[in-house]
DNA sequence: TTACTATGCTACACTTAGTGTAGGTCAACC
DNA sequence: GGTTGACCTACACTAAGTGTAGCATAGTAA
């Protein structure tokens, strides 16, 4: 069994993101010490890591609790379990796209001021 | 003389943001009409669009701030502004860099549901 | 025994960049 | 006279946590 702290360095959580995914409810609330204080067992910390492992790719916390329970219902949610994935995949090549194009425009500013012509005059 | 409304519309802002940004500090306080309507002036309208250009390459508001007061106090800080509008432009790159590498995570990841391998089973 | 430090607890406020909603005012139109 | 439509203010809400206040408890040092 891990105290809450032994936990967040074993999995590379915070201590406060690990209280806010069970607040969340993407963990069972955890078993408690004689002191109150939260318990995790190595299965508890296997369900950490694969959060981590989902949260890294970008996914957002409630989709996560989504992906969860369709885990938890087993391999027949497989197919929905991978249009989730790819959704995600394209929402990241979409954010990529943004990022880019947000680039151009301050290359495109970066220049003008080189050629000293601010966007707007000083009013 | 233009009305929130019509400004929102020129600029391609919401009434919301642009009552934001007032109250932000972005923008001065705008005139108000006999029945208290907020008017934008030509050149308050110019100075919005200088503000959607910065947004629209990801600059934070606070950072907008501080980049109007340097833009007020004329081509002495120009320098300190290239700069800004240069780290910027690295953060854009770092943030690229980073969905690519979650994008990376999920490739694996999606190749492991094709390998009907979860990443975590059942509990 | 007392003090200090470390760790944990809860509950609340704060962050970003707005959006959404409730409730009110006003002018124009039918 | 009633009803849009545009505007106003103030407040709550969003995501994903972080930071803080105030508390309890355990272990260690003087």
């Amino acid at each position: 069994m891990y105290t809450i702290g032994q936990a967040a360095q074993k999995v590379g959580f915070s201590i406060g993101a690990i209280r806010f995914y069970e607040r969340k409810g993407l963990l069972e609330p955890a078993a408690r010490s004689e002191q109150n204080n939260r318990l995790y067992t190595d299965s508890e910390i296997n369900w950490l890591v694969f959060i981590k492992c989902l949260r890294e790719t970008g996914m957002r916390v409630e989709d996560i609790k989504q992906f969860a329970n369709m885990v938890m219902a087993g391999t027949a949610t497989l197919p929905e379990r991978i249009k989730i994935i790819q959704d995600q995949k394209q929402k990241l090549l979409d954010d990529i796209e943004g990022k880019k194009s947000q680039l151009v425009q301050l290359e495109r500013k970066l220049e003008r001021y080189y050629n000293d012509l601010v966007c707007v005059g000083t009013g």
